[in-house]
DNA sequence: CTGAAAGCGCTTACAG
DNA sequence: CTGAAAGCGCTTACAG
């Protein structure tokens, strides 16, 4: 293997100019630069990481800290962010953890274990971060959620306006002419949803609308709580329909959810959207193939992938600020939400 | 940071007792054993696996490379292989390569550049395999694609037996009253599809099952390539439907074609499953939940993802030989299979 | 069974 | 602008 030893005797130069030419310092003349590069390449001599990263104190490399299984928007953005970083030279661990559990605790685990040099949280509920993210001093990104509000200053976010998204879907459903709306999705512990945290923006939003329009709303029995995943919507879906038998329309705080619970209108025996209007939440590539094709409101999950690495990338190496962005989303028609019968 | 020294000091041995008591050393009293534990446990103390791995001169952790991008079932594989991992205190680091890109060589590059110590591949073409797994001298495993024709000493392979799961597939079609079945999916470059190669393996699964009853079947338009997707699905049915109009089947290479076919079905003003049927491979989770319910041919991915790392995890540590493993799979009848009209 | 010491491949003050 | 040297935290012959 090709050490820096090697590289520092084939161009004549000290190990300590070879490191300097890698890591481009500076301080190193033009002529010294050249030759120590063109035997790098010459060599295909690539730095061992293990020995760079001792030496910084840094262990792993960059986490990546997953809200949640089998969650396909999630994995769209996970695999923006690989390639993202892949073309940066960097690599990401990706680390999974239920939708209930407190992400912020692990992260602070993770960081005494394996001192990764940034993380990227995907999902997150802000409460928990308000209460130990100060324990975590090194760079972080929260995608998908708002962290502004926070004001940690190595906590940035990029994320969507739930508030916002949300009540679009929600006003999408009453112009269509509905007025018996249930919410699936989310959170069941109450003391979960506090302000900030993904669930409360959504269901906020949606109430905002509910008011705008004089349409009653009582989350007692039209909101029912689901994990985001298919058989979590669908059995939160079922037990809509039985506690709301003539709901028209339901908006699924995620697209996963919607899906669930389109097959649960299916075995329930209503037909969508003649009987049943869905849209979901998230707008995965998935939900544009569905029959129906699925109506959502659509994340750009993208963009929230590379405003993130870029922003992570950046503040690793230079102290910036932390920096809040909101995302555009966009409502996709679909054709699961139609006019109610009668 | 507390490091191996301050164990040393504050248990009153030596680093290097301490070390050997961290890494099992069978030659340590058990009364240092015991207090070295002790103050480790004490401290919370972490071995840095950077200064270890320096060491070792393996750099990073384990790497597993995934063919196909957005695909479910990889995805799910990939889930329950981090998790498998990270109860044995290991992780991994995800790298996505295009389904028809060479994986072996890109694992050869890797090998260089970040030395893992193990790689788990996931899916593959065997040709590839054959042709540069030389060059690979780390202890590898290959799911859902089988390399025990290789005989290489540090390969070994866990997966389904694809061509009796394509057989029964097809097998299935016909005994609904089929004859006029498509095929959709895999490599569309002929040379790829070499002997062992995923697509070849399920293919000839077809064919013989066609060959059994004595009905006919024309790879040049009975056969349309598919890259794993959805919209590559969505594509490769319409080409289907443009070149073989009344095809009353559909055996779809993976569940992802299948549900991009299914909404190409929609799209073309075909029913499913009175006018089309369809059975997909893989056996998602999302392909239980569609509407109608997708027949499949399941895999089984924990079982396969659990045995693929237990394997791996063992041989990097002890020598033992490479082993080939066939998971068995199931055939979910589903609700897309139906018996043709007239 | 244990300790002292070399060395893994790099970075970074320090001195010039 | 450059080199010599210390040291990051660990493992592992070697000697006892």
């Amino acid at each position: 293997m090709t050490t820096i030893k090697d590289i520092a005797r084939l161009s004549g130069y000290s190990i300590g100019t070879v490191s300097r030419v890698i890591n481009q310092h500076p301080d190193v003349s033009e002529e010294a630069r050249r030759k120590v590069e063109e035997v790098i390449r010459r060599e295909g001599y690539q730095p061992n990481s293990n020995a760079k990263l001792l030496k910084q104190r840094s262990t792993s490399s960059i986490t990546v800290l997953v809200k949640g299984r089998m969650n396909i928007f999630f994995g769209s953005i996970i695999e923006h962010i690989q390639t993202e970083l892949r073309e940066s030279g960097e690599e990401a661990i990706v680390e999974y953890i239920d939708d209930f559990d407190n992400e912020v605790l692990l992260a602070i685990q993770l960081c005494n274990e394996r001192k990764p040099k940034g993380l990227i949280f995907l999902g997150g509920n802000i409460e928990y971060f308000r209460k130990d993210f100060a324990r975590i001093d090194i760079p972080c990104v929260l995608l998908t959620n708002n962290a502004s509000s926070l004001g940690f200053a190595n906590l940035s976010s990029f994320c969507t306006d739930d508030t916002a998204g949300s009540a679009e879907a929600v006003d999408f459903l009453i112009r269509a002419g509905h007025k018996k709306i249930g919410i699936v999705g989310g959170s069941a512990d109450e003391d979960d949803v506090g302000e900030g945290h993904i669930d409360y923006e959504r269901l906020r939003g949606c109430e905002a609308v509910f008011h705008k329009y004089g349409i009653p709303f009582d989350r007692r029995y039209q909101y029912v709580p689901s994990r985001f995943s298919m058989p979590d919507g669908y059995d939160a879906a079922m037990k809509m329909f039985e506690r709301f038998p003539d709901v028209t329309a339901l908006f699924c705080l995620s697209d996963i959810i919607a899906l669930g619970a389109m097959r649960a209108a299916a075995d329930s025996g209503r037909k969508v959207p003649d009987d049943l209007s869905i849209i979901g939440y998230d707008g995965i590539p998935y939900s544009y193939y569905s029959v129906p094709r699925l109506s959502s409101v659509q994340q750009d999950a993208e963009l929230i992938a590379r405003k993130g690495v870029e922003d992570l990338l950046i503040r690793l190496n230079y102290s910036r600020p932390a920096q809040h962005e909101i995302i555009p989303f966009r409502v996709l028609a679909g054709e699961t939400v139609k006019k109610p019968k009668e």
